[in-house]
RNA sequence: GGGGCCGUAGCUCAGUUGGUUAGAGCGCCUGCCUGUCACGCAGGAGGUCGCGAGUUCGAGCCUCGUCGGCCCCGCCA
């Protein structure tokens, strides 16, 4: 190189004028004026636009003319002023410019398939094909650089807390329960395969066992699932745990370090602490574990109310301890028939069999079903609902889960429609007292809600053998605009309650000895009280990014197939690897 | 495994009831242009309408299948 750079190209300002510079970059534009020619010359911090004058150097200017876009090029030159008329607002070294004296060509640049520089969508397959071309813009430039960051900052605070960051191994045994493994073969072991951590969650409790006290990672995790906006086969955990700690402790340390997150990345202030809600009560007002407080149309139960009205639907729900609840939707009786025709379906679409409304007018409710209910039921229900003219109340019948889950994908569904959510808004709250089993129903047995290692509440444990159903774990989850961002719990240290976990979700000694023998093992040499939790790098970056797929956050992501459009993986293994690794291909049918 | 949306020029899209030669903007190429910054002006090139069958005198458009992308359900301790 005959040049070496001395200022990046969003770095030169007014005060700068006079001075010799050399820039480096991609040519983002070149606007030829037959007469002066002037290029605007991109890299990673901005946009400096150089000059080419031919009474000044007619053998560059007419190099310059034949310049493309994304040609690579490194230029010297003179910083100088634009007159007052030329300024350009729009980018902060538009009051300068480079008169160029010399340039070297670096690199030349087929035409790229889509432009670079436009706000125009373009399709994600072509985008993922040639990333390396994508990431030149400037939102995934912007989103590479927060996601660096929100990571620093993360590392920073905590460093700063005592915490010692411990890699954990990527090649790892199965183990049971949990997500779809992927696997590596072992070339050595003919029938033997690693398994690739969906979580380093048993390597960091052995890290407690081991006295670390306090242990973080920037950990890769991997699940072989099926894909969606905000799962990717592989995603990045803030992973960390804590000895000698609570439940509190781990909330607290969480919002702190949350706090220190959005102060970099936002520049705003967290108030603290964030609000928490138990999972019960997320479930009754929102019908959701992850609910999104941005906004309201909280949900009312009127099971009660319900019951006592001649309407079938709702008797027989009632009669058979199903759940009646309600949302209020303000304005909404506004809605034209085939609006209402729309939530309906949506309503069936998402499980449910129905759903009643009412609209509310000065005269009370309307609806066809007013019929079913007696004036003053009718105006008991407006009451709980805090029915106001206008109003549009929507009712789903069913059971329990079904009731809630309908109304609650329903009201995000409403607040979207009536664009109630404050897009740049940051909603965190916790959700705390998890029930510590699910019941599942095939295999006809308790399973862990969280993970065989969380901690039953301690208020709870005498209930573990005669009502599971009721005990609450140590486990939280933090949840940001209604995106899961963050889980953890309260460990079990001690084997024998650890072992009486395992059978009541199914796991043998055997297994529990085959699977995980060597964590029951450790917790015998003294392992101390210890609890942790995980946000989800990937998550909390594309909320702080406004984008709304953690794809748009991440390098080199994988397509919803779960491959990568730029290298081609996953590839067949040739005859020779497949023998060295033992293994044979089975032809689909 | 299931449901939905999409696939037309390099990119983003339009394309009427199935009817002659498939269009626009941007990009690209050539020429002109000394203050542009979404430069401008003039001209030009560029199409396996994802792919394969079928219906039809005739298919970008209808039917079936298939491939790919995205969203969702299941799944994700």
């Amino acid at each position: 190189m005959r040049f070496k750079r001395t200022h990046r190209c969003g770095e030169l300002r007014a005060k700068d004028v006079g001075r010799e510079v050399v820039l480096a970059g991609w040519v983002n534009s070149n606007r030829d004026h037959g007469g002066l020619v002037f290029i605007d010359l991109r890299d990673r911090e901005g946009i400096t636009q150089i000059v080419f004058d031919p009474k000044i150097n007619a053998k560059e200017h007419a190099e310059a003319a034949g310049l493309r876009k994304e040609f690579v090029i490194m230029a010297r030159g003179t910083v100088i002023s634009r007159a007052p008329e030329v300024v350009n607002p729009k980018i902060p070294t538009g009051e300068i410019e480079v008169q160029v004296s010399e340039i070297q060509l670096m690199n030349t640049s087929l035409t790229p398939p889509f432009e670079l520089d436009d706000e125009i969508e373009v399709s994600e397959d072509i985008r993922l094909r040639y990333r390396y071309l994508d990431l030149r813009r400037l939102r995934m430039q912007n989103n590479l650089r927060l996601r660096h960051r929100v990571a620093k900052a993360a590392r920073d605070f905590l460093d700063a807390q005592g915490f010692l960051e411990i890699e954990t191994p990527i090649l790892l045994k199965s183990t049971p329960e949990g997500a779809r493994d992927y696997v590596v073969p072992s070339r050595i072991y003919a029938g033997h395969c690693f398994a690739l951590p969906q979580s380093p969650q048993m390597l960091k409790q052995l890290l407690m066992v081991a006295g670390c006290d306090r242990y973080y990672q920037i950990a890769r995790c991997f699940r072989d699932e099926d894909l969606r906006a905000d799962r990717q086969p592989e995603f990045t955990q803030i992973d960390l745990e804590m000895a000698f700690v609570d439940q509190d402790d781990v909330l607290k340390l969480t919002e702190n370090m949350m706090a220190a997150i959005v102060k970099v990345a936002r520049g705003t202030e967290l108030s603290l602490p964030l609000p928490r809600l138990t999972h019960a009560e997320a479930m009754e007002k929102y019908g959701s574990d992850k609910p999104d407080l941005r906004f309201g149309l909280e949900l009312v139960n009127v099971t009660d109310l319900a019951g006592q009205a001649e309407f079938k639907v709702f008797a027989e729900v009632v009669k058979s301890g199903g759940l009646v609840k309600a949302i209020r939707v303000p304005g909404g009786a506004a809605f034209s028939r085939m609006e209402i025709d729309n939530l309906i379906a949506a309503a069936q679409k998402l499980g449910a069999k129905g759903m009643a409304w009412f609209k509310v007018t000065d005269a009370g409710l309307e609806s066809n079903l007013t019929k079913y209910f007696t004036p003053e039921l009718l105006a008991q229900i407006q009451k709980r609902l805090n029915g106001v003219t206008g109003d549009l109340l929507i009712f789903i019948a069913d059971r329990p889960s079904v009731t809630n889950d309908v109304l609650g994908r329903l009201r995000l569904q409403l607040g979207e429609k009536l664009q109630l959510i404050p897009k740049d808004q940051l909603h965190f709250s916790w959700i705390v007292d998890f029930p510590m089993f699910k019941y599942d129903a095939d295999k006809k047995r308790w399973d862990s809600e969280h993970h065989p290692f969380t901690a039953p509440h301690p208020d709870d444990i005498p209930m573990l053998d005669s009502e599971p159903g009721r005990v609450r774990s140590q486990s939280y989850d933090l949840v940001l605009n209604g995106n899961e961002i963050a889980s953890g719990s309260v460990r079990i240290h001690q084997s024998e309650l650890q072992a009486k976990i395992f059978k009541m979700i199914g796991i043998t000694d055997e297994e529990a000895t085959e699977k995980f023998g060597f964590l029951l093992e450790a917790f015998t040499y003294g392992a101390p009280p210890h609890a942790g939790i995980a946000p989800g790098l990937d998550r909390l970056v594309m909320i702080l990014a406004n984008e709304v797929t953690i794809r748009d956050v991440i390098a080199f992501p994988k397509t919803q197939r779960a491959q990568d459009p730029l290298t081609g993986a996953p590839g067949c293994f040739t005859a020779e690897q497949l023998e060295e690794l033992h293994l044979q291909v089975v032809a689909e049918e």
